[in-house]
DNA sequence: TCATTTTCTGACCGTATGGTCAATACGAAA
DNA sequence: TTTCGTATTGACCATACGGTCAGAAAATGA
């Protein structure tokens, strides 16, 4: 209707639009089909109508199976870096890991096939994101490390290795996720409930938190 | 060369030898291939070259590429279920699930593989051994709760859900097998030594003992 | 030695998959 | 309307894979 539309978002928007949206589409199903089959089971086809595109067209916006599994797993990883912030601006553990049980649960609960993906891309070897793994991952968990080093100087907790509760913090909140099938068999069949994965996420920050000493 | 060999052993031994001794080649490698490569990802080729047998002959032994996955899928559960007695005859937490995240960190050690399977094919949806799930699992996971009751119950531990402690040690003890590649990378790309394992056990096994009030 | 059962294997087949391509449709600017 | 770059798609191809099979080769027992 508006014949004054702003001429920036027509030039270069339209077409950008439907790029990132089918962009957006293709990486949404894809993921899903790369969590429930992994690399290896799935299949272009299966992607492409669950996207509700015919298989050329993903090759058209994504060259190679493999091109497209690397951008499923970067996204992943993306959203993981993010959650660790949570981390960094805490003055204690109480308040610091907290927080990152808390942003890692919700993630568990919103991006279940990422975290599966991201498993088994590990599992695997790690053939697509090893160097992530030796640049950015070890950098940050280094740096990690050194804070809550710094906690155990400073007598907020008690002196535990602080390697092993990284892996720890990671194990217990993915659990949800890559393990989900698995918690919801034994929940009768049921998903969890909000209340349940409150209870979770809280069972999981006491035990961690009471365990560490810093309750 | 003795004539006088055991007439029963020669009769249904020998035949018999042959047969469990290809069977658990192929097993071996079966379970590597499809830990490394999932089961779509997995060949029945690469599993015959790595269990030094023709193709043609895996299939004399396994009919399909299912029915080995499903052995391999199964041989892990039951080595899994058999760790669980560790946590039967104990007559308080501290020592049965401080014996039970050392036997599942045993088992991590020494079946990387087939946890990693294994969590691949809970990841998947349990395809396979969703019976399992709901028949075994299920009633296993059932009993260990009503234990750990117990113990809350007899006031030797804080009253935590039973089935999220559950869950935390699956978590952490399957964490060091299925994301032993990433501990590997963060460990400058050295493989855990003994005493990196004994402080992880020991790391694993004080948070959680501290965490749920048994220490 | 001979007969019988088990084990082994190369060659082969149908199918499914990742990927290509030429042709077409579409949308924006002139 | 014409032009031009972007987006779309059916048809097609080479390959790799799971699985089959007939027959050879061992192993076993009489």
């Amino acid at each position: 209707m508006p014949d004054t539309a702003p001429i920036s978002r027509i030039r270069s928007g339209r077409r950008t639009d439907i790029r990132q949206q089918n962009e957006r589409m293709i990486l949404d199903a894809a993921e899903r089909v790369f969590a429930e089959a992994g690399f290896g089971g799935a299949t272009m086809q299966l992607i492409a109508d669950m996207a509700g595109l015919p298989k050329a067209n993903l090759h058209y916006y994504f060259p190679t199976k493999e091109a497209l599994y690397r951008r499923v797993v970067r996204n992943i990883f993306e959203i993981w870096l993010d959650a660790a912030s949570s981390f960094d601006d805490a003055a204690g553990p109480v308040e610091g890991i907290g927080a990152y049980v808390e942003a890692k649960m919700l993630i568990s609960r919103q991006h279940p096939h990422g975290s599966k993906v991201w498993a088994t891309e590990v599992m695997h070897g790690a053939p697509v994101i090893q160097d992530y793994l030796e640049t950015t991952l070890r950098d940050w968990t280094e740096g990690r490390i050194a804070v809550i080093q710094r906690w155990i100087d400073q007598g907020q907790m008690a002196p535990i290795d602080p390697r092993h509760l990284l892996y720890m913090l990671w194990a217990t909140t993915q659990h949800y996720a890559d393990f989900g099938h698995q918690i919801e068999t034994l929940n009768a069949g049921h998903p969890l409930t909000d209340r349940q994965w409150r209870e979770a996420t809280e069972s999981v920050k006491q035990i961690i938190l009471r365990g560490i000493g810093a309750l």
